[in-house]
DNA sequence: CTGTTAGCGCGTTCAT
DNA sequence: ATGAACGCGCTAACAG
């Protein structure tokens, strides 16, 4: 039951250790004929390269920058935790991350951090990538001066990043849309929503989403326009305020994006605050504690902690080539009640 | 920024290689005063261990032995098909992962199963534990003959083992409660339940958990006696069809265990199949296509994925003594609607 | 109690 | 086109 090395491999193929390294990692000055002895050998011996000691040979080592929207976005913190987190575990793994905070409402900003970036500071980077025109630019340059690139919960599909790492939000949104329909009862009711701005690509989708569900499966709710509060409390909390006071008669509420604190502030302040059903995203201690006390009736998320170590595999598989095992990165849509939701203090 | 080394380290302090491998490794032998020298190095150089160096040096292997049901089982199979992927995957990482399948009907093939695992073959090993006490002791025994055991999906509380990979199902029955809960017109209508058998703890956890929620939150549904139809599809079908018969205002039904595929076919012979809300459990190629054609109403699931994995690192941290994060291994509870349905291919 | 030394399996020169 | 030899950073056995 011993293990299998080159050693062997060598050996039942009749040639030396060089060689089956040349043919294990494809590099060239080596006959047809060899090349196929030795894998032959490999194959009948069942070698499987041993990837500690790969590893301490190439000293190779991951150095991969985030960047992470700063702010107060309890999401966008727990992102941010997460890649610290791994920082920490990782780093006798040979791989350094670095968070660098970045403003996602300043494109020119975010451009300029990423136009600094180069093989000779960073293996590959992950970046929560706002909308602008200046952003994917960087992200094209960065990527053709060969570092890979993966953009993280935020997309930018036209850039020639190498992966997204997040969820499918317009299918987000016919969850979100769903739940609200189905937690109604079958009768007329107007449906508000609150977005931080339709600028937003996940915002847009997920708005998309939301109202073909609702619209093909739930027509007896109205559905109102939508209001941007910029993901802020405070603006939301008026939204929401002015949206109750219009609209005696509403039913459900979705917000878009963060800031469910303030919807929430809103809303505990109307006459039928529980009757109204309230569905938003992500897992914060508050929308946990939202969820517990019934002012919100279900959380769309997506887990940070996943989301980190997929870009990590992902950017570790771009540096070394190996391929993305897709399946295994897909990043699921979270579906929270009141019931299912986890303990606070973990991941 | 070069790497440090223990060589950095020892010459800090002073000492030689030997002396600060002992104190990283906690090993007796060394003094006081040393031990403290050379922690302050260790702080000031700010020293990483190198583990592939670690894992090159103490030839360690990870065997471990999964014992996963067989039968015809989607989510089992899955569970079976993930195992096997990582076999294949890990195997450059020193770990070996061999499946063997179990009868989890029979205790004592089980626990005979167990009985002949020793650290000369295995370093620890996973089990879908039935509950029966002849396995509790053999979990037990195998524990004291020094194998980590960790319980995998369905959990034997009372045995020493080390730890339980899977969700709370009692949550689980909860959630599925307040979906049917909240999915119902608030109006009088009576709720079928189909188990495996409650005396599979799971089974009977889901029940508990289910019934509390509809009886608290949602009075006016009436909570049938549960059926027990062992997971068999001929025999849920046939359990379900005269649910159907005898209850014409049957509106919803939980289906505890698995076998979704029998009671659907009863469900679509039904006249009211539509109307009847339908919750069930695991995600499979069968509850998918029935969410998505509106059979089902909802999933609730853990991910096999997951599952083996986590089973996999809490082994492994089991062997190396380090310590288990918690918050890193929970097992979410997953919601599934036709709408945040991922696609199949992948994991 | 502490130091010295020889590998672990593979990548990477250099020499042939 | 192929082979021999050294070193990656750490552990483990053996000295002292």
């Amino acid at each position: 039951m011993k293990r299998v090395t080159i050693h062997d491999v060598a050996e039942a193929a009749g040639v030396s250790l060089a060689t089956v390294d040349r043919v294990l990692n494809g590099r060239p000055g080596v006959r047809k004929g060899t090349i196929e002895k030795v894998r032959q050998a490999v194959e009948t011996l069942k070698y499987q390269p041993d990837s500690f000691a790969a590893g301490l040979a190439k000293k190779s080592r991951y150095r991969f920058q985030f960047l992470l929207p700063d702010g107060p976005n309890a999401f966008m913190e727990d992102l941010t935790r997460e890649a610290l987190a791994h920082a920490q575990t990782m780093s006798g793994d040979r791989l350094q991350v670095h968070v660098e905070p970045i403003d996602a409402f300043d494109g020119h900003r975010v451009a300029g951090t990423l136009a600094i970036l180069d093989r000779t500071v960073c293996d590959g980077v992950a970046v929560v990538a706002p909308a602008f025109p200046e952003v994917r630019a960087a992200i094209d340059r960065l990527q053709a001066r060969g570092v890979p690139v993966v953009t993280l919960v935020s997309d930018h599909p036209a850039s020639t990043r190498q992966h997204f790492v997040g969820i499918d939000n317009y299918a987000a949104g016919c969850t979100a849309g769903r739940l609200l329909g189905r937690f109604l009862p079958e009768a007329p009711g107007k449906i508000g929503f609150i977005a931080g701005s339709l600028g937003l690509r996940d915002h847009a989708d997920r708005y998309a989403g939301c109202q073909k569900v609702l619209a093909e499966g739930f027509p007896h709710l109205e559905l109102l326009k939508v209001r941007e509060g910029r993901d802020d409390n405070d603006r939301n909390e008026k939204l929401v305020a002015t949206l109750i006071a219009e609209h005696p008669d509403l039913a459900g509420l979705y917000n878009i994006g963060a800031g469910n604190r303030g919807v929430a502030a809103a809303l505990v302040n109307a006459p039928r605050a529980k009757q109204i059903v309230f569905v938003g995203h992500e897992l914060t201690p508050y929308t946990h504690d939202a969820l517990q006390s019934g002012i919100m009736d279900a959380v769309i998320a997506q887990d940070p902690g996943h989301e980190i170590r997929s870009a990590i595999r992902v950017l570790k598989a771009l540096c070394d080539g190996r391929p993305i095992i897709d399946g295994q990165e897909r990043i699921r849509i979270d579906v929270f009640l009141k019931d299912n939701l986890p303990r606070l203090d973990g991941s």
